[in-house]
DNA sequence: ATCCCGCTTTGATGCAGATCAAGGGACCTG
DNA sequence: CAGGTCCCTTGATCTGCATCAAAGCGGGAT
C-alpha cells in the first residue's frame, strides 16, 4: 500500500478522463486540476469517511465501487448512492459530510482539497458544467429511485436492480445486448437489501423465486444469467422508455 | 386570465429574485436573462407538463406549488419532488421531460426556452453556478427522502413531512419558534400518501393516531398545532442535527 | 332547505414482507 | 480433516400496512 500509483498516474492515462469532473477540460485546464490533486486508496470494507466529517477534500473514484448511506440510530439503513468510477464524492460550498461513505471493493480516488478547488471552479468553467451535468444526472437517477422505494413490490425491486446492473455492465454506452446474458453483482445481499429497502432474507427469496419461474439463472450466488432480457424488464415494472437509472 | 401580470412583472420586483436560479446575476445579466423571458400561469389542479414531453422550455416556480411525480401503468405514483416558490423546473441539455409535473395551487412560472437559456448558461457563469447549488441542495434532499421511503414507518413518514412543513412554514430561514405552533398544511392526504409512499387510509389514520397520543392537534383537516416540537421530532425518527430535507 | 360530490375518517380483513430461527455451503486456519 | 466464520438460503410465524367497504362531513349548486 503505497504511493507507487499515486505518483505514476498521470491524467492523460487516467481511465476516468473522459467521463468525471475533468471530462470537459482541456490540457491546460487539465494541468492545474493535476497541480493539486493526489490518490488515497481505500481496501474493501473500508470506511472513507463518516456523516458529521469535515469535509475539507472532494475526490472522483478512479477506480472500485463505493457506497453512500444514511443510517438511523436504531440501525435500519438505507443507500442513498452507489458510487462507480468516474463519480464525484462531496460538494462544493458545504462544509460536512451528509452521509456515510465505505469502501464496498478496493477504492481509489483522485482528491483535491476542497478549497482550491472551489477556486478552481470559479475560474475553469468546463469543472462546473460537468458538475452541474453530473449533480443533475444523479438527481434524476435519485428520483428513479424514490419510485421504486416508495412504490415498487420487492419482486419488481430485485428485477430493477439487475436491470441497472446489467445496462452498465453489460454495453458501457448503453446499448442493450442480444439474448442470454450473464452479469456478475458487484455488492453483496446486505448491501442488496440496503439499496432496495428490504431486508436480506426478502432479497434472498426474490431471488429464487425470479429463479423458479425462469426469469433468471443462478450460477453460484453472485453471478445471474439472464435469459430473457424483456422478461426481466417486465417483471421490473418499468415501461421500455423507462428512466436512466444511473 | 391574461398577460397583465406577465407585462407588468420586472425582475426588480421579482418575489424570487434572491433565490432563483438568477439570485447571483448583476443588473446586467438580468436584462438579458429578462429578454428571454415569459410568465405562463397555471390553475389548481392543472398538468403543467407530463413525462416524454419535449422539454423546451425550462422555468422558475413564481409562486404558488406544483408536484412532479413518476407513475406506474397501474396507477401507482410516487411524487419526487415538491416545487415551491424559486424552485426550477427542467434540465438544460436534456431534450424530455422525465416527470409529470402538475400544478397543486394557483402556479406562476417564469418560463425560458431552452434553447437561449442554455446559451445564457454558458455565458452568464453566475446562472451556472446558482444552478450547480440548487442541483445540490435537491439531490441532498431527495437522499434524505430514500431514507425516508426505504426504511421509516408510517408514523415516522407522517411526524417527517410534519416536521418539513413546519420547518418550512414557521420560520423561513430555518430558526425554529417557541412552543406551541401551529402549521397549515399545503397538500391533501391524497398528495401526501404519494409523498410518502403510503395509501391515503394510512395517512388519515396515523393523523388520528398522532392527535390522540398528544402529539399533535387537528383543527380541520388541513390545518395542525404542536403542542411540542421536539416530540414531534422523535417521532420522526430524525436526529437533531437531521439532514435538510429541502 | 336538500342533494350531491369530493375529501376524509373509520372499520374489517388480507397479505407482502419483516422477524425469528435454523440449517447449508464455501472458504480459511490449525 | 475438523472446526470456525461468513454469507446465503429456507422455513415458520407475526405484523404493519394495503385493500375492501362503508360512513361522516363540509361546501357549492339548485
Amino acid at each position: 500500500m503505497e504511493g507507487d500509483l499515486a505518483a505514476a498516474q498521470n491524467c492523460s492515462s487516467c481511465p476516468i478522463r473522459h467521463r468525471a469532473v475533468c471530462a470537459r477540460c482541456d490540457d491546460d485546464e487539465l494541468v492545474r486540476l493535476n497541480d493539486i490533486k493526489f490518490y488515497k486508496t481505500y481496501s474493501a470494507g473500508q470506511t472513507i469517511a463518516m456523516r458529521g466529517d469535515a469535509l475539507d477534500v472532494v475526490a472522483s473514484v478512479v477506480a472500485g465501487t463505493a457506497t453512500l448511506e444514511r443510517v438511523i440510530e436504531d440501525g435500519r439503513t438505507q443507500m442513498v448512492g452507489l458510487l462507480l468510477p468516474s463519480d464525484f464524492i462531496g460538494r462544493p460550498g458545504r462544509a460536512t459530510l451528509q452521509y456515510d461513505v465505505t469502501a464496498v471493493s478496493d477504492v481509489t480516488l483522485c482528491c483535491f482539497k476542497r478549497k482550491p478547488f472551489e477556486n478552481l471552479l470559479v475560474e475553469i468553467p468546463a469543472v462546473q458544467q460537468r458538475l452541474l451535468e453530473m449533480a443533475l444526472d444523479e438527481l434524476d437517477a435519485a428520483r428513479d429511485w424514490m419510485l421504486l422505494l416508495g412504490r415498487k413490490t420487492a419482486r419488481e425491486k430485485i428485477a430493477s436492480l439487475l436491470m441497472l446492473i446489467a445496462k452498465r455492465t453489460m454495453h458501457p454506452d448503453g446499448k442493450v445486448m442480444g439474448d442470454t446474458t450473464r452479469i456478475e453483482l458487484p455488492i453483496s445481499r446486505e448491501t442488496m437489501a440496503n439499496f432496495l429497502g428490504l431486508t436480506i432474507e426478502t432479497v434472498s427469496r426474490q431471488f429464487t423465486g425470479l429463479r423458479k419461474d425462469g426469469v433468471i439463472d443462478l450460477d453460484g450466488n453472485r453471478v445471474v444469467r439472464i435469459p430473457d432480457l424483456e422478461g426481466l424488464l417486465f417483471e421490473s415494472g418499468d415501461d421500455g422508455d423507462g428512466g436512466t437509472l444511473f
